[in-house]
Formats: structure tokens, sequence, C-alpha cells
DNA sequence: GACATTTAAGATAAAGGAGTCTGAAATATG
DNA sequence: CATATTTCAGACTCCTTTATCTTAAATGTC
């Protein structure tokens, strides 16, 4: 998998969060549970996003989380970026040290395309463009 | 990463013994010593090539490994097979389950060429076409 | 203020991948 | 046959990721 689990869960509690429009603040226990997710440890992610000021965040009765900005304006890339660094958009496949452009191997032109493609389609889309574009009802299971 | 660690070790190696043209076995601690990975790490993996029919070995003295094939006609998929299985080249890039082709996400497309596009990269290059096209002095290290 | 709710923080545990080590089995050489 | 070389097999350790658990701090409601 090209994301750890903690980033997916990230991705998919942020898309939660972006779907339910209208609301102040999200609970941690409420979409742990529409997740299916351990709640503890989707509270430990979320909190890393938090710290991470992508997030907001609220203690007590009726809090929760919620963006800390328009999800219109917040890009896939930000999350991964949080819970995984940006690495993997600069890493070669093969792990090879002492690799460099001037010699590439005969993967290096194919997987650099693929790559970039990859970390474009994440820098362009926002939380809003893949909730607009799916059926809310799949962003639980 | 892509590909787990001991993949790309067992890519790395494959490579150097593709290298060794005109030589029967190779020993695995000449391969760990030139490509600086731990030997009985290395004949871990190594082990698992051979029992899965892409490697052959001979005991003792001049004994070693080889390709139990030519390298010709060794896709580097085989290898990636045995080490990791195929699963990547199918999952979903976020993990969600309950997706399907008819109502998917608006990264899907976009995921799937590119999965796809890797997909081919290793089930279309051998392991002499890459040796054949990289500086070899580059394999160690 | 008492109490329930909810996040914050950090310790702890479970699982998997990565790496190490030891001894057994095979084989060439003399 | 004795010895050195080399793979085979499996136990074991170490580290990171994943997940759980416990306690504290904040805050709304009565
Ligand atoms: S040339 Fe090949 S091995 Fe080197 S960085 Fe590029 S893809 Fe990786
Ligand atoms: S539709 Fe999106 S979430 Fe579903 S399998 Fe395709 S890429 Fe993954």
């Amino acid at each position: 998998m090209i994301l750890s689990k903690s980033c997916v869960y990230a991705i998919r509690a942020t898309l939660y969060i972006t779907a339910q429009e209208n609301r102040e603040y999200i609970p941690v226990k409420e979409i742990a549970k529409e997740l299916n997710l351990s709640f503890h440890f989707l509270t430990k992610i979320l909190q890393g996003l938090t710290n991470a000021s992508l997030m907001k965040s609220y203690r007590g009765p009726n809090g929760g989380v919620a963006m800390a900005r328009s999800a219109d304006s917040i890009y896939l890339i930000e999350v991964i970026d949080v819970m995984d660094g940006l690495d993997i958009f600069s890493e070669c496949l093969l792990g090879l040290p002492n690799c460099n452009d001037i010699n590439p191997c005969p993967l290096h032109e194919e997987w650099a395309k693929n790559r970039t493609s990859i970390h474009k389609m994440f820098q362009t889309m926002t939380l809003s463009q893949i909730v607009n574009n799916i059926d809310k009802l799949r962003l639980g299971l």
C-alpha cells in the first residue's frame, strides 16, 4: 500500500467530516462508529491533524472536531503530508542509492512519470471535490 | 515505498546475478558484499526465490545461486510476485471497502490508470533489459 | 458545584517486517 | 575420510506500525 493505514483513516475521516455540512463540531466517537474504526486510534490520528492546524477541536458536551478551513480549500496532499510526509513522491521505486537523472535505470522515466501523476492528483483534489462526486452513503463502510 | 525492502533486495540481487554473464553459480556471500546487504538476510530472501523456482542453487564449494531460466525471459513482475504478491496492482489507493467500478470515487480513474501503467512496466521489463541499459558499475551500492 | 461529555496525552500491548544468529545438510577437494 | 565451503532451516531479536487502555483536562448542563 502506498499510504499508511493511519493516513487512509485520516483521509476517510476528513471526508466524512466534510460531508457533514451545516454541522459545527463532530464527535470523534461518531466518526469512529460510522467508519468502523477504533475510537481511540482515530482520536490519536485526528489529534495529529489538529496539532498540524488542519483541523480544530472543542472539548466537552457538543464538542468534537471540525476542519480548520473551508473544505474546498483543503487538498488531499495536505492530509498526506501530515500523516506520511511527502517522501514517497520523490523516492526511488527500487530504493537504489547513488541514482541520478544523468544515468538512470530503464525504469526511471516511466516511474517518474507515474509518480508525478499521482502527486499531481493529490495536489489538485480537494476534500469538497471528492465528497461532491461520491455517493455519500458509501463514506461509511 | 511501494515495494517491501525484501522485494527491492531481491530485485537488486537478481540484477547483479544477471550482470554476471559467463559464470555458473554465484555465492550469496559475494552478492551480499557487493550490494552491501546482510548476508544472512539476503540468504533467506534468495531461498524464497529458489523455492519459487525462479532461481536455482547449489551447495558446497563453488556453489551458489543462479537464475533458473535465461534472464531475458524473466520479467520483474515475477520477482515482485514471489516477494510481495500482486495485490498492490489491484488494491484501492484509499483502502476503502465496498468500492466498485460502477460508482467510483473521483480518484479512481486517475489512480487506476497509473496503477495499470506501473503494472505493465513490471510485466514488460526483463532482468536482461535493465542490465543492458544500466551502468553495471552502479549495480553495487 | 456536581456531573456527564468529550478531547488531550501518554503508557502499554499486539502484530508484522526487517535483520541476526546458530546449527544442520550437501558437496568439492585433497 | 577429514576439512572447508556453501546453501537450508528455523529460532530468535529488534524496530516500526497499528491498536488499546488509562488518566487528565476542558466544557456544557443542571
Ligand atoms: S534510475 Fe531507476 S533505480 Fe535509479 S532512482 Fe530512477 S527508478 Fe530508481
Ligand atoms: S473508487 Fe476511489 S476509493 Fe473506491 S476503489 Fe476506486 S480509488 Fe479506491
